[in-house]
This record gives C-alpha cells, sequence and structure tokens, in this order.
DNA sequence: CCTATGACTGCAA
DNA sequence: TTTGCAGCCATAG
C-alpha cells in the first residue's frame, strides 16, 4: 500500500468503517473522528456516498447522531432491512444509541 | 484562489 | 419535540 494511500481520506475511512462489528453501529461523527477528522461528521458521509453499491464493507451501520437513518429511500429500507437482519433493532423509526453504539 | 455542496452536529428558541 | 442555523471540512467546479 502505497503512502499516498493510507493518507487517502477515504483509505482511513474505510478502514476504521471496516472495524465495526456486526450489530453494533457507529455515528457519522465517530466514523470521522476514529480516522483521524474530529469534526468530520459531513466528510464521512461524502466518503460513504463514494463506496461502490456492491461494496462489501459495513456502510451500513453507520447512522446519524439521532439514531436515525440519513440516507433518502429506498436506500434507507435497504439498510434498515440489513441492520435488523443482524440484530439491530428499531423502535419508533430509532436505533438505541446507548445499546447498540459501538465504542472501542 | 474562491465558492458551493453535502449519507452531519450541537445548541438555541 | 421540532426547527433553524452556524460551524465543519475535504472535494468539486
Amino acid at each position: 500500500m502505497s503512502e499516498e494511500e493510507i493518507n487517502n481520506t477515504l483509505a482511513r475511512i474505510c478502514r476504521v468503517l471496516a472495524s465495526i462489528p456486526s450489530g453494533h453501529v457507529v455515528t457519522y461523527g465517530d466514523l470521522a473522528a476514529m480516522a483521524g477528522f474530529p469534526k468530520g461528521a459531513r466528510l464521512a458521509g461524502q466518503q460513504l456516498r463514494k463506496l461502490p453499491k456492491d461494496t462489501k464493507l459495513p456502510w451500513h451501520r453507520v447512522i446519524n447522531a439521532q439514531g436515525r437513518l440519513s440516507l433518502p429511500e429506498p436506500r434507507a429500507s435497504y439498510q434498515r432491512e440489513l441492520l435488523q437482519s443482524e440484530g439491530v433493532s428499531f423502535l419508533k423509526g430509532r436505533i438505541d444509541m446507548a445499546k447498540y453504539r459501538w465504542r472501542p
């Protein structure tokens, strides 16, 4: 891996993303911070948007700080299915952050 | 170089 | 609880 790649924003985001365990979620802000961008929540979303539709990375484990999905339909429904399939439940359209938020 | 644009946030009202 | 908005920051034009 070239030095340029490990400093690439997307690569850093992906590395953290890949470490999120199934059944857990993180916020955009968390993802960015863990990748070295303390205030890069929007940046995280911008990078996730670049991922190919068929990526193997767990992009669906990233939700907003309100415990809601920030994706427009119909992607949001797909994301909700993926999360529910790995045990993350929704209550009144929201995810219980205290219960599922992942912190190393 | 400068402005616009978001899969965002936290806080004030 | 909901809404509005300034702050944020790499990217794109």
